[in-house]
DNA sequence: GTCGGAACTTACTCGAAGTAAGTTACTCGG
DNA sequence: CCGAGTAACTTACTTCGAGTAAGTTCCGAC
């Protein structure tokens, strides 16, 4: 049906920015809907209308416009994650706060967290870096997070650091698929709860090797 | 290159259970090697020195194929885990053999696990539903040892015990592929004791809603 | 031997990624 | 106002891989 945005006549050059902005949005919003797989290049095309090739030049491959869609769905998830991190008042409540800010913005944009669950699609040659890079930057955030909570008497291993925040990584992204694919999921500020009680006591004992 | 097993001549017909099995087995080892995207039927097909429509008449599709393999895989995965924990002599050891098992076995048999990396790119259609069947049982595994190392004095909360479940699948997940990724990663004893570390204290301290 | 079904193949269609080569519109110096 | 230069854009392909239609060959049972 090819409908661009309920203005078909009047479509006129614009400059390369612009351009590439409406591709963007447009694109994220078809990935969301159909997936990765289910998205073709010429979709995303006639969404903007404009032609294939245009889309190409701009963005090189289909893989490099999905992932410039999950680097800025990713980094707007990042976004809100740390400000709900730093603006709580101490350790304690600044896990819980992340938890539920991740699970919240989740709960609030389904289709921007259908296409970050596709980001594992991308396991083949250079792609497969840039996603661990985008995702690393939320890695550190728990990282940080985690010394902070914890305790200040023994030197922080930093294996042990990697492995928690990589767990606790791993923890929420599945627990956002499991809730988008569960028909009455718990609500955030219950799964948020329950993965703090089940942190909170374990990064305080950690023992050195 | 169409290299069959060093045995090209000879290449007669087989009765069906025999050809599914050589099939699998070639797809387990190319999908390993190349990834989904990087495999094509017809690859799979010249290594069993086989036609193409051959594998689609007993596998139906390349997602049916891949299916295939992954439910293999992660059923041995799985058995192997289930040993360990059940020859476990109580409920806290029970916990770090798992994840000890877990581990040990995805060192051992790196291209499985590259397979099973993959299983996220069926996210269309019926196939979602069956790598979700095939992880479960692993959740369900999960979701009994979470129930042992439970304070036994209060009843359950079925909410809780799937939110700790899948934390730990998602965590277990993770920190598996971040392993294959690192040069040098810990071993899978210090993945195994600093995840225990992590859950053992909170797992007895969780509160009821 | 021949008949029936199971194992297997040749030779396609179709759809989507990616590209070569060209065309149209804007813009800026004269 | 006008022509050149360039950025925005298109038409018309190629290529490759998933999936299929329509057979053909082998083998065992009667």
């Amino acid at each position: 049906m090819t409908s661009t945005t309920a203005t078909d006549p009047p479509k006129r050059r614009r400059d390369r920015a612009a351009r590439e902005r409406e591709i963007l949005e447009a694109a994220e919003r078809i990935f969301g809907d159909r997936g990765y797989q289910g998205t073709s290049m010429d979709d995303v095309a006639a969404a903007v209308g404009v032609s294939k090739p245009l889309v190409y030049q701009y963005y090189g491959s289909k893989d490099g416009l999905f992932l410039a869609c999950i680097t800025r769905l990713r980094g707007r998830l990042l976004d809100t994650v740390a400000d709900a991190v730093l603006a709580a008042p101490n350790a304690e409540s600044a896990l819980y706060a992340g938890f539920l800010a991740w699970f919240r913005f989740l709960d609030e944009h389904p289709q921007a967290w259908s296409v970050l669950i596709d980001e594992n699609l991308l396991n083949a040659g250079p792609a497969a870096e840039a996603t661990d890079e985008i995702r690393a930057a939320f890695i550190d955030l728990i990282a940080r997070m985690v010394r902070m909570n914890l305790p200040p008497d023994h030197p922080a291993d930093d294996d042990q650091i990697q492995i928690i925040a990589q767990s606790i990584s791993g923890a929420t992204e599945r627990l956002a698929i499991w809730r988008t694919r569960t028909p009455t999921p718990p609500t955030p500020d219950k799964v948020a709860r329950t993965l703090q009680d089940l942190l909170w006591q374990g990064l305080h004992t950690l023992k050195n090797p």
